[in-house]
DNA sequence: ATTATCTATAGATCTATAGATAATGC
DNA sequence: ATTATCTATAGATCTATAGATAATGC
């Protein structure tokens, strides 16, 4: 969802039945947004275009000048959602020099707030049953790589090597199960609960408390 | 999904076109158990009256004589799965007399079996985005109930009382974060999963490895 | 007579395409 | 000339209902 800044004036093309938009997105971001929204709380099937392009403020059959059906929506909803959670993840892991605890806080931390500390819990989509389909390969691919981050700083964090696949999908599972905590609403902030999701993630990777303690310190810091 | 047993012969009725079933269930836990996989699997707007009908062996308009509609199936199909899971917690907490921490293990290793350790994911369902809907009320005071459980029990074993509400969801969240990781596969069985769920549990709930130990063994016990 | 099923279909969508149109750019 | 949008619609569904039918029960 690249937050392309939007000319001033002088909009060529043909005027929009709704009238102007006041958003200050490009139109193409107006789309992703709109079905960040939707899909996000309704899901993917039950969205239909046509909602997503009012909610976008343009006519059902405009969304198909920037996205070559619904599935490239939500494919490049979910590559993009992934893609800094990532490029954090490759920063970490490449920081030798810091303590692999605080690391390990900072990712979860991190990838929390990307999940569900936006505008809209994109986390969410990555829940959604279609996203299993043949279409969505490269982002699960992606999200794999996020995982093997997550495996190797907890195999840097735990020493007991009980299960570390199974042991890290569970890390990865605490972690996008604060979507749904978030989801509740409850007057919680999501830095809350992204806060509370990445201390549970050092206390199950053994920390001790004071251990955590420190974890959390420091890495505030790698943030 | 109350499984009925079906009479050997003599059945009433015109016969189904595709020919008579072999399934050994009543015709209506027919349609319920081909929902459970079909909306597990593929999300429940995504899946069709027609293809749940034809799973069943019968046709699409022959559901109509089980179900009022589509939202019927999926609502019976909830209310069911949690039903039992709010029992046994019902009972670990009548039971005083049990180690709390072994209450806590026992509820989680039961629900992560219900959740996921069956044929199919039941779990799954509690996540699709229909379920936020009016018609499904009854189904999400229920699961509430069975989160307070969990709240009751936690608040016995974990005495730091930050944030219960938060910790709560927390670790209902991990609990049915369950579903998620039991459905990758990677040749874990259920079970596996469902015990590394109930120990992530005590080691949420602040137990140091000694105590796990036992509460695990005494938790046993329980189930 | 009762029951479980069937066939047929109405009415309401939903996605994607075809082709027109109303702006600006040159 | 190019662009972003529009209107209109084809074709493919999907849910639920109406009413018929082929069994058993009495």
């Amino acid at each position: 969802m690249s937050v392309t800044s939007r000319p001033a004036r002088a909009r060529v093309g043909r005027p929009r039945a709704q009238g102007p938009s006041d958003s200050a997105l490009a139109p193409r971001d107006q789309v992703l947004s709109a079905a960040a929204d939707l899909f996000t709380r309704d899901g993917y099937a039950a969205t239909t275009t046509r909602a997503v392009a009012e909610r976008a403020g343009m006519r059902q059959a405009s969304i198909y000048h920037y996205f070559a059906g619904k599935e490239d929506i939500l494919a490049t909803l979910l590559e993009s959602t992934v893609e800094p959670s990532l490029a954090f993840a490759g920063a970490l892991l490449a920081d030798g020099a810091a303590d692999p605890a605080a690391r390990l806080w900072a990712l979860a931390a991190r990838d929390a707030d990307l999940l569900f500390g936006g505008m809209y819990n994109l986390g969410a989509l990555y829940q959604l049953p279609e996203v299993r389909g043949e279409r969505f390969t490269a982002f699960r691919e992606a999200r794999n790589r996020l995982k093997a981050a997550y495996g190797t700083l907890l195999g840097l964090v735990a020493t007991d090597a009980t299960g570390p696949a199974l042991r890290t999908d569970l890390l990865f599972g605490l972690v996008e199960g604060g979507v749904a905590v978030a989801r509740e609403g409850g007057g919680r902030t999501a830095r809350d609960v992204a806060g509370a999701v990445a201390d549970a993630a050092l206390r199950f990777a053994g920390c001790t408390p004071a251990q955590a303690e420190a974890a959390r310190r420091d890495g505030g810091r790698l943030l």
